[in-house]
RNA sequence: GGAGAGAUGGCAGAGUGGUCGAAUGCACUGGUCUUGAAAACCAGCGUACCGCGAGGUACCGGGGGUUCGAAUCCCUCUCUCUCCGCCA
């Protein structure tokens, strides 16, 4: 959510910034302008009507003390007509409140002045690219194929069990699973982020804290009997912890890093998109999220995508980076980096990470705050990204590494599965 | 699942209708003292909004009500804790 400050001192760098989603916001914004101003003025009418009623009664209870009940009674009859004012002035208020945090709600972030203009992924800008696609040997094959042949994953007693989108992962596929949640977990230990390990469901609070709330509950499953939701990322917990904190600025970078499954409803999806690992109903992803100082979030950034590119980088796969166009960015996003690792076999691009700067914009709606030199509150930046989602990386894994007698594990997983081939 | 207790500032914990934004202790910040530190002493120390400022308004889990006036009384919701039951 945009700071109504933010948009009050610059409204026109907003709208501009807003052009490059593809969005015409003039209209929301200057209808916030005016809701604004009007709220404020309704509001201090009301709090000076406030302000008389404390007075009265102050002098009414004195009177009273002193005896005089007579004259506190005739105070008591002034006090009807600024009582009625102030609830009707309360009530505009209310309902101008109500109607400028919709507002507020419906505006993405800024997109970041190095962001550029555009509709989708089309537009989206290669900054870097890493890595040699590997030649495969004749009758090379994308990893649903793989999986069958080496029995590491059982689509179909997922579908027995629960439901398509939920695989069931087995053998050496188990122990890779469990090897790269280890690996990256500790990768991420040894970059200074702090482990968490955290609930998989969450409130209704944290959902609005972090933005699955309101409007996007579709996307996730819900446990109503308990007020719950399933997270669809723990990026969801993990940031939550830090809901309503003043943290001291002192501990910045506050950096951690988490794995749960994640668990996402993935409404209408369908063909080549969701077969085999490419879209799951459940995965597992280690998560890092960063808080810091607003000066130095960008740095930071730059930091957390050196990172994420390290571990690709050991796991010997060939990726690109790509900064996302204004259309292409998350609602909540400033700035964000996606990695896609070539898929030999299929042919594409996969996404296995995504890394964002949120500035304020997520820390304005979770209160996270610190205090500056002055002593005075201000919102932190928050950023977060996948160190790494695992379907993918598993199924680029496969299919890059795969040879005409197995699939090559990368030497600085070996440690962790305890085999260096699947034969 | 059954029974009971409770929710107050960073923490602990007073406060049962007016002078309470809230005692006290701890923690924290600054200062005095000290070679330095500790101790002791002095001072400061919640959040948000409005206002150039003086200042004002709101907030004692959330919402609603009674009252001239609510942390305090009433209703309601949520959450936490304790005991019993069940149980990894």
């Amino acid at each position: 959510m945009l700071q109504i400050q933010r948009i009050r001192q610059e409204p026109e760098a907003i709208i501009e910034g807003l052009k490059k989603r593809g969005i015409d916001a003039s209209e929301t914004v200057h209808a916030l302008i005016e809701l604004d101003a009007n709220r404020r003025s309704i509001r201090h009418e009301m709090e000076e009507n406030q302000h008389s009623l404390n007075g009265l009664s102050k002098e009414i209870g004195e009177l009273f003390k002193s005896g005089r009940a007579q004259e506190a009674n005739a105070l008591k009859q002034e006090t009807g007509t600024l009582k009625e004012a102030i609830k009707d002035l309360n009530d505009r208020v209310q309902l101008i409140a109500t109607k400028e945090h919709d507002l507020l709600l419906s505006l993405p972030n800024v997109p970041h002045e190095s962001v550029k203009a555009g509709r989708d992924e089309k537009d989206n800008e290669e900054v870097k690219r890493v890595g040699t696609v590997p030649t495969l040997h004749d009758g090379a094959k994308p990893h649903w194929d793989l999986a069958e042949q080496y029995d590491l994953i059982d689509f179909e007693l997922g579908v027995k069990i629960t439901g398509a989108g939920f695989p069931v992962y087995k053998n050496h596929g188990a122990r890779l699973q469990r090897a790269m949640i280890n690996f990256f977990l500790d990768e991420n230990r040894a970059a200074g982020y702090t482990e968490y390990q955290v609930p998989h469901f969450v409130n209704a609070a944290s959902g609005y804290g972090t933005g699955q709330l309101p409007d996007k509950e579709g996307q996730m499953y819900e446990m109503p009997l308990d007020g719950l939701y399933a997270i669809p990322t723990a990026e969801v917990p993990v940031t939550n912890m830090f809901r309503d904190e003043i943290v001291n600025a002192k501990e910045f970078p506050i950096k951690s890093t988490g794995y749960t499954p994640c668990f996402r409803r993935e409404a209408g999806s369908y063909g080549k998109d969701v077969r085999g690992l490419n879209r799951l109903h459940q995965f597992d992803k280690v998560e890092i999220v960063s808080i810091t100082h607003p000066e130095q979030s960008y740095t930071l950034l730059d930091e957390m995508v050196a990172h994420v590119a390290g571990l690709l980088d050991k796991l010997e796969l060939p990726y690109r980076i790509l900064r996302l166009c204004g259309g292409d960015a998350g609602f909540t996003s400033a700035l964000t980096y996606d990695f896609e690792v070539y898929s030999a076999a299929q042919e594409r691009w996969l996404e296995v990470s995504s890394v964002s700067n949120f500035e304020t914009f997520q820390a304005n709606r979770l209160k996270l705050r610190f205090k500056d030199e002055d002593g005075k509150s201000q919102l932190c930046h928050t950023l977060n990204g996948s160190a790494m989602a695992l379907p993918r990386v598993l199924a680029a894994l496969l299919e890059n590494h795969q040879q005409e007698d197995g699939i090559r594990i990368p030497a600085a997983l070996v440690s962790y599965t305890g085999f260096d081939k699947i034969a």
